[in-house]
DNA sequence: TGACAGCGTCAACACGGCGTCGAAAAGTGG
DNA sequence: CCACTTTTCGACGCCGTGTTGACGCTGTCA
């Protein structure tokens, strides 16, 4: 959790805080980041503008807080998945793949804003890059293990095929929720994605179960 | 820049802008879109703010310009890439994702600026959409002449697959060069990049040659 | 040749958002 | 009810954008 702003902690100052976080998060589902003021954020939660600045430093502290939120959510629910991916390996990467739509989806004023906001703040960066990393360390894992199984051919290097998968993750499902295009509908998007994954990874439909 | 001769109002206003253009492209070179003001741009061309305005109508515009000059090179150079993707599918999309890294490597400052821009600016995001269209439309018309002659598996919607490959060429590139982490090393990306397209488009490694 | 059109130029202004400061108001403990 | 802390905001200064009105230069033509 990232703390910021207020040093002390009481409980109406966190009341406040939470709201607004919650303005902003509502702002953000019908309006780009940049075209929210402080001043909208200040008055969404009932107060002025110099005083938001008690609370939070900046804008983008507010749209951190919010990211930190949605991956926090993302750790929880990846904890939570079944890892049978030697005796389905297909299934087992299509409901970690669908899990991260599913999140970013039920998030995607702030996915967008964040993602959009690494470019400009070193924090948003830095804590996405962190959670990335995080994924990516677990996709080549997976995908080590799977070639030492003789599942998945060699040929590539298993740090590279997970960075550039989760980093197409990501592109693809920001375009999806934004609408982008070109893009593609969001009901396929599951499907794509998986598929190239488990065709680059096994380099095959039908990854042998065990 | 002195003005003589028999010169007309145009040329040296095209001169002017192009000063401006070539600024921009050096200052971006070093430093974030959103970091150049166009006081700078105004300086480095040898005027005022306000005269900036004569020739630009905002800051954006010099990057739809920049932007613009790029995309042209793209397209020039796709035109004169060899499509032999019947006799040597592997190395014929290798070629050309090897063509985008190199242009794109090229004009790192403008082209990460550029798609920065997108979520702000209208037109930033109509060109691009309308080049990223142009090469989804080219990917998918190979796909699907690839699947009809049964060197590629069916399985997925060309189209989806041809979007989401190109997304990820995008999103990896823009990486590589912002030297983001996670990211992959510059050397590599060309090879996992062009393993994973063929790979997801022929379920294999090796497709056959005709 | 001289007067005039209009182009390129810029000083100065208006505006809007950000961030800060200091002081007032509200809350808390003795 | 006083002293002290927490919370609040009016008012200010700053910065970058975009606009406006006027001035000089240059080419043109009666």
């Amino acid at each position: 959790m990232v703390q910021r702003g207020r040093r002390t902690a009481k409980v109406s100052g966190d009341e406040r805080q939470d709201t607004i976080l919650i303005t902003a998060e509502a702002l953000l589902a019908e309006r780009a980041f940049d075209d929210i003021s402080i001043e909208e954020l200040a008055r969404g939660a009932g107060i002025s503008r110099p005083t938001f600045y008690f609370y939070f430093g900046s804008k983008d502290e507010v749209l951190l807080a919010l990211l930190d939120r949605v991956i926090t959510e993302v750790e929880h629910r990846v904890g939570d998945l079944p890892r049978d991916f030697e005796s389905d390996p297909a299934a087992a990467w299509t409901r970690s793949i669908g899990m991260f739509v599913e999140v970013f989806a039920a998030h995607r004023g702030v996915s967008t804003a964040a993602i959009a906001a690494r470019a400009r703040n070193e924090e948003v960066r830095a804590l996405w890059s962190k959670s990335m990393q995080s994924w990516v360390d677990f996709s080549s894992d997976v995908i080590r293990s799977e070639q030492a199984r003789g599942a998945a051919p060699e040929g590539v290097d298993a740090h590279d095929l997970a960075v550039s998968l989760n980093l197409m993750n990501e592109r693809v499902i920001t375009a999806v929720l934004d609408a982008e295009s070109p893009a593609i509908a969001e009901t396929s998007a599951l499907h794509v994605l998986s598929t190239i994954w488990i065709r680059s990874i096994y380099g095959s439909d039908n990854p042998g179960r065990r």
